[in-house]
DNA sequence: CATTAGTAGTTCGTGTTCCGAATCACATGT
DNA sequence: ACATGTGATTCGGAACACGAACTACTAATG
């Protein structure tokens, strides 16, 4: 176990300091789309579809009465939209709008590319194990879809 | 032609989504020990060493106004102290109380059990090469030391 | 059917976080 | 000494997050 140059991170220490980095990046990124970081993460969970305050509570981890006022918000800027649910008379479905879908693809786009850009120091095999290894934690952990995967599960996709 | 499984993730998402984890982690080790996310990080960043509030905000990426009053709700219920810089007499510099330090030591303790839980589906030889690749990363954008590495220096090393 | 629960969202009050602009106090260069 | 720079705080304002209380509708129960 020779370790060789500066002295290898545990596990823990490079979750901990890489979520440092990303939380970084929404922030940055927000900052150039005039988002908050919290609405650069709402705005790309609606990315995959519309849902329900309650359930958008259970996919951000936030309280009720902590949704209400950050839709409130994205509604005023035209982002999202409260639409009454046809099945039951006191659900609302938030869903983007037109503006909203547009500003969630420039956001998604840039923090994807500065994401991307923090693993740039890897090789493409190290980029794909770690993909991997970091994938299977995610999923062990069943953690919701807030952020989408675009379609890049064909090897050599299009990249846009 | 899609696979049945589970569609491998992307580094991206994986990185962002593991990332939302590991902030979930602070969230509830810090409700479990009444500290916010952000008075818990400030916690771990002085367990490494005292920094006055400049230094303070490089490290976590806050302008100063933000950090007085981080500083000061936290000096406010007895976790740190400002003590004068005896070169500079305009500076201060901010370190744990005692109370402070043993709370950051459990915050500390607890978070890393916590985060240490997520990859607890990987076998250890995966875990290294996490270790390996987002330590990797990490060091690539030199993220500050946000969360020190105590664990084990013991084995081998005393750092530099 | 009427009553009782329960569920979906909002409102309200409080505390935290974050920022930029302005300010104060000390330091340093010329 | 004087001008400039730097460390830190203050101030005003916006966003965020929570629990508790509340409204409105739905579902379950008798």
């Amino acid at each position: 176990m020779g370790k060789a140059v500066g002295e290898q991170l545990g596990v823990v220490t490079a979750l901990v300091r890489s979520s440092f980095l990303v939380n970084a990046v929404y922030a940055e990124s927000g900052r150039e789309y005039g988002l908050t970081p919290q609405q650069g993460q709402l705005l790309c969970v609606l990315m995959a579809q519309p849902y329900g305050m309650s359930d958008l509570g259970g996919v951000l981890g936030l309280a009720k009465s902590s949704l209400t006022g950050l839709v409130d918000r994205c509604a005023q800027r035209g982002l999202v939209r409260r639409e009454p649910d046809p099945q039951d008379a006191r659900a609302v479905r938030v869903a983007l709008t037109a503006e909203g879908s547009e500003l969630a693809e420039d956001f998604y786009a840039e923090t994807c590319r500065r994401v991307e850009t923090l693993s740039a120091g890897l090789g493409d095999a190290d980029r794909g194990t770690l993909a991997a290894l970091l994938g299977q934690v995610v999923q062990d952990n069943k953690v919701p879809v807030v952020f989408m995967e675009l379609d890049e599960g064909a090897s050599t996709a299009h990249r846009r």
